[in-house]
This record gives structure tokens, C-alpha cells and sequence, in this order.
DNA sequence: TGATGTGTTCTGCT
DNA sequence: AAGCAGAACACATC
């Protein structure tokens, strides 16, 4: 699943792409909650909002992706699960769940390559909006710190702040940013903290341990372009190659890379949880 | 055929 | 108020 790592790696490959270009036409092939045009901008469509309109640059908050553009507008997009963008060369047969293409105004170098929006579940969101609005929305406006720019005072801070399960406050986007089923599991795993663990009752040792390991193993992941173990693959089509180096996630059923007892797989927070039971105690 | 998993938001309960 | 469970979303996979 696309998480802090495989959406940076996106925002990347987009910034290596698609900036400069100003878009040209846009097909759209998607139920009407997925590509949704912001209120104060409904009197254009999609499309037509769209088109002229030059890719200044390509960000991202948490898993959050904004494609920034001139005149003003922000195209916000989520991959939630399976969503996926490719620069393609035109030629390629458009796929069952490409969603959006983007053409592109022809410039003499890359004039035969657009961009699609390809997502086989369809929980993948596009959205348009005026710049000024975008942080104001659904999904930006409760957004956590960025684990990866956070202080190590602030985020014992904020575990100190509440008391609840550490893995599902990881997995809250309110929480702390970016972070899913895949790196929460492997952080834990690494701190050697129980994931039903309160967030408070953790020593601050511990907390440093934690923090410690998001940033290697977030960073880690990054450097390897993100985890591909269902459908995740980057803007050229490329997968990943961090789940080699996963420990925990996926791990069912194998011996724990510190003690060698069975990693379990529990429901918690109605989430499955990878875990060692020795390594990682209430 | 039906259960499961997946990120996020929403609703309703304690 | 905070946090939790469960539903909903849409589809592939088993």
C-alpha cells in the first residue's frame, strides 16, 4: 500500500516528469467521486479548469500528493490503496482502471508521453482546488507532524499527550503523518514495543527508540523506492524493493529476526498487527 | 459464492 | 471529550 515512502517516491518521479509541462486535454473515465472539482471552481469542468495550466512543482503532506500548478490551483490527489500515476509513452493501450489521462502541450523532447491516474479499486481521489483552499480541506486539515521533520522532544510530546493504543495513534493520520499498516508493524517491531502498548506508558527511552527507528526505516524505504507488495509501483512502472527488507509486515508465521520465536498476526484496533510476543511485551 | 483486506471518513456508542 | 468499533467505499483474490 502506498505510505509515506511509496508517495514520496511518486512525488518524485512526477517531479522528474511532469513539472514544466503545461497541461493540454484531460480524459477522465471515473465515478463522480473521484475526480471532483472544488466548489468555488465548479462553473468549468475538470478538464477545462485544467487545461493550460503549467505543473509548477509536485509535493507531498503525509500521503497526501499536491501537484501545484500556475493561476492559482492546487490538484490534490490520494492514492489510498491501489491508486497509481504513469508517465507513459501515448501509444501504450490505455488500461480497464486508468482513470485520467493528462495530455501534455507538445514540446520537441517528450511530446509523445502523457500522464495517467490508474486505480483498480477506485478509492483513489483527485481533486481541484484553488491554492489557497487546499490546506483547509478534507485530509490536510487534521494532518500530524511530518514523522521525518518532527523534533524528538515534540514527538514524545505528543505521545505524552493522549492515552490510547500505539499502533492504531501510528496509524492515525491526525496523530502523526504518513505512517500505515506496513511501517507502523516495522517500527514497532524494531523498538521492540508492543502495539497495543498505551501511548503514555511508554518510558521516553523507548519513545526515542521509536522515533530513532521511523526515521531509518522510513528513510530506508524511501532510498529503496518504497515496499511493492500488492500493486504499488512508482511513476516509470518500477516497483520497490524495501518489502525484501521487511521484518515484521508480511512476516506471518516466520522466526523473528532477534529471537527467532513466530511472528503472530493479531487484530488490533481492527487492523492486522505483525508482531513478535517475546521481543515486543505489554 | 462469499469472506477478506486495504486507507480514510463518517456515525454512533461508551 | 476522547477513543473505539463498525460501516462504507470498490475491487481483486482466494
Amino acid at each position: 500500500m502506498p505510505e509515506l515512502p511509496e508517495v514520496e517516491t511518486v512525488v518524485r518521479g512526477l517531479n522528474a516528469t511532469v513539472v514544466g509541462r503545461t497541461i493540454d486535454r484531460v480524459w477522465t473515465n471515473a465515478p463522480a467521486s473521484s475526480i471532483v472539482v472544488g466548489e468555488s471552481l465548479r462553473r468549468k469542468s475538470f478538464a477545462a479548469n485544467l487545461r493550460g495550466k503549467k505543473i509548477k512543482n509536485v509535493t507531498r503532506r503525509g500521503k497526501n500528493i499536491l501537484i501545484n500548478l500556475t493561476d492559482g490551483l492546487t490538484l490534490w490527489t490520494h492514492l489510498k490503496m491501489t491508486g497509481r500515476f504513469f508517465y507513459v509513452q501515448k501509444n501504450i493501450d490505455v488500461a480497464k482502471h486508468d482513470l485520467a489521462i493528462f495530455e501534455f502541450k507538445k514540446t520537441s523532447a517528450k511530446s509523445d508521453f502523457h500522464l495517467r491516474f490508474n486505480d483498480t479499486r477506485r478509492f483513489g481521489r483527485l481533486r481541484l482546488y484553488r491554492s489557497s483552499e487546499v490546506n483547509s480541506q478534507i485530509g490536510l486539515k487534521e494532518l500530524g507532524p511530518e514523522p521525518l521533520e518532527i523534533s524528538a522532544d515534540a514527538f514524545v510530546k505528543i505521545f505524552r499527550s493522549t492515552s490510547r493504543m500505539v499502533k492504531p495513534a501510528l496509524l492515525d493520520q491526525s496523530f502523526m503523518a504518513g505512517i500505515g499498516n506496513i511501517y507502523a508493524d516495522e517500527t514497532l517491531f524494531y523498538a521492540k514495543i508492543h502495539p497495543r502498548k498505551l501511548t503514555n506508558r511508554i518510558s521516553k527511552n523507548k519513545l526515542l527508540e521509536l522515533y530513532k527507528h521511523i526515521r531509518r526505516t522510513l528513510t530506508k524505504a524511501i532510498n529503496k523506492m518504497g515496499t511493492s507488495v500488492d500493486s504499488y509501483q512508482g511513476v516509470n512502472g518500477q516497483p520497490g524493493s524495501f518489502q525484501k527488507y521487511l521484518k515484521a509486515y508480511a512476516n506471518e508465521g516466520k522466526p523473528c529476526a532477534h529471537c527467532g520465536h513466530e511472528i503472530v498476526r493479531e487484530k488490533i484496533g481492527s487492523r492486522s498487527a505483525h508482531f513478535c510476543p517475546r521481543c515486543q511485551r505489554l
